[in-house]
DNA sequence: ATCAGGAATTGATATAGATCAAATTTAGAC
DNA sequence: GTCTAAATTTGATCTATATCAATTCCTGAT
């Protein structure tokens, strides 16, 4: 949504070894040989002023970076037009993931203040060193890849709720090579409930009215038919 | 929260190369040496019947789950007793990386129906196949650890937001060296909304209170002085 | 130092969904 | 097949927070 492409200056050459950030990055119980390898996988510092952007949402996956001072913020840009931030990042944290299942990042990363970063980049890692292998994927499951995660942030509507559940089930098991058009829900509304934050008196009242409207079947409680598949997917992509 | 210990069964042997799940699980582009390795790599068939229990909230990380047939639910205990649904896993999702950043798992996995699942040791495989190293950090990318997502989920009061925002924000201070007592927010009223999935006057109205309740002192709107640390972990630990 | 435009505050009102409660349906145990 | 407890549905309120609107306050540019 902003102006600059990036604008990055690499800076004089700091080395893993000397890194101020030490075990926040990843740990040190690598040995000398290892170390030596990780400089070969990591550029060195890159300075960022406020607002410039690291990279932007659907550019290429390329790396990780660990922040080393400095903070970034990390938005998407919504449909409606504006970004929505999604969360900060502070010095021994890494960010880049939500580059890594589609290969295209999620978001976008610019710096709340001047901040130097370092980029990491992973095939050359891979190559180098399966030491880190399971530090990093440490680092991945602590790192939130919140824009996949369709039900918690937005201020969704209960009913939009209710048929993006049923449509990402019924995504999956097409996926999967199921039918895809009726499944089991395998939750109790209540459980549904927890899932997209309602009440199942909500959950419960939500189904009836898709049922009411013609666009699913509910049979045995559980077991929903799709009937208007298009019809569902038009209350999840208009308006708002 | 439930009954029983896990009662897994070892069925009979199906090597990796004969799985169905094809490359649902681990993509197929590994060469025949690897192949091999991955058996290795990886248990044969657990097989876990309705309401059975994988792994419990707080057992040590032991390894991955690709679920090969059936579904799972994952769940976690609350303070105030009972449990909440966070997901379900479908036939090719891969579950487990809940346990990596803590070494303990942060939710219970138990089966919906009937299931089978394949078991991968992660610290053989670690050492056995480096190759794969990147398509598991992009399975980890996918499978959002919901459990620390702390302001997405519960449904929580505007003032809890903001106080969990703000105790976040001093921890990791704190964990990285700085002062965790008087921060700079770094972002507006209207970003920090986004992130809470709050409006910018809910946010205001918000720290002004915690303001006038003598919690925090506020300087230059988005300098944080943190005066009564214990009484805002009191508003967030106590009572539902 | 002044000025302009965005950011923040403050107040009044509207509403989606929670909560409480009671009736009905369902599914599992025997 | 019957029974019983749990799950679901349905209805009537209540409430936290959004929304709308109008000032006031900063901050950065000139």
């Amino acid at each position: 949504m902003n102006t600059a492409a990036k604008s990055l200056f690499r800076e004089l050459s700091i080395s893993c070894k000397d890194c101020g950030l030490g075990e926040l990055c990843i740990p040190r119980d690598l040995n000398q040989v290892d170390i030596d390898r990780l400089d070969d996988s990591v550029s060195h510092t890159l300075l960022l002023h406020t607002g410039e952007i690291l990279y932007k949402q659907d550019s290429p996956f390329e790396s990780l970076y660990a922040v080393k001072s400095g903070s970034v913020k990390i938005s998407t840009s919504q449909e409606g037009g504006g970004d929505t931030v999604m969360g900060i990042y502070l010095p021994g944290e890494i960010i880049g993931f939500d580059g890594l299942s589609s290969e295209h990042h999620q978001c976008t990363v610019s710096a709340l203040e001047t901040s130097s970063l370092c980029e990491i980049f992973l095939d050359d890692l891979q190559k180098n060193i399966p030491t880190i292998f399971k530090q990093l994927l440490k680092h991945a499951s602590k790192s939130i890849n919140q824009t996949t995660d369709v039900f918690s942030t937005n201020k969704l509507s209960a009913e939009k709720r209710l048929v993006l559940f049923l449509l990402d089930l019924s995504k999956r098991y097409q996926q999967r090579g199921y039918v895809h058009t009726e499944f089991n829900l395998l939750l109790t509304r209540s459980e549904l409930g927890d899932l997209l934050d309602l009440t199942p008196e909500t959950v419960s009242r939500g189904l009836r009215k898709l049922e009411r409207n013609g666009l699913i079947a509910i049979q045995n409680l559980r077991y929903i038919k799709i009937i208007d598949l298009d019809g569902l997917g038009a209350l999840v992509d208009i308006e708002k």
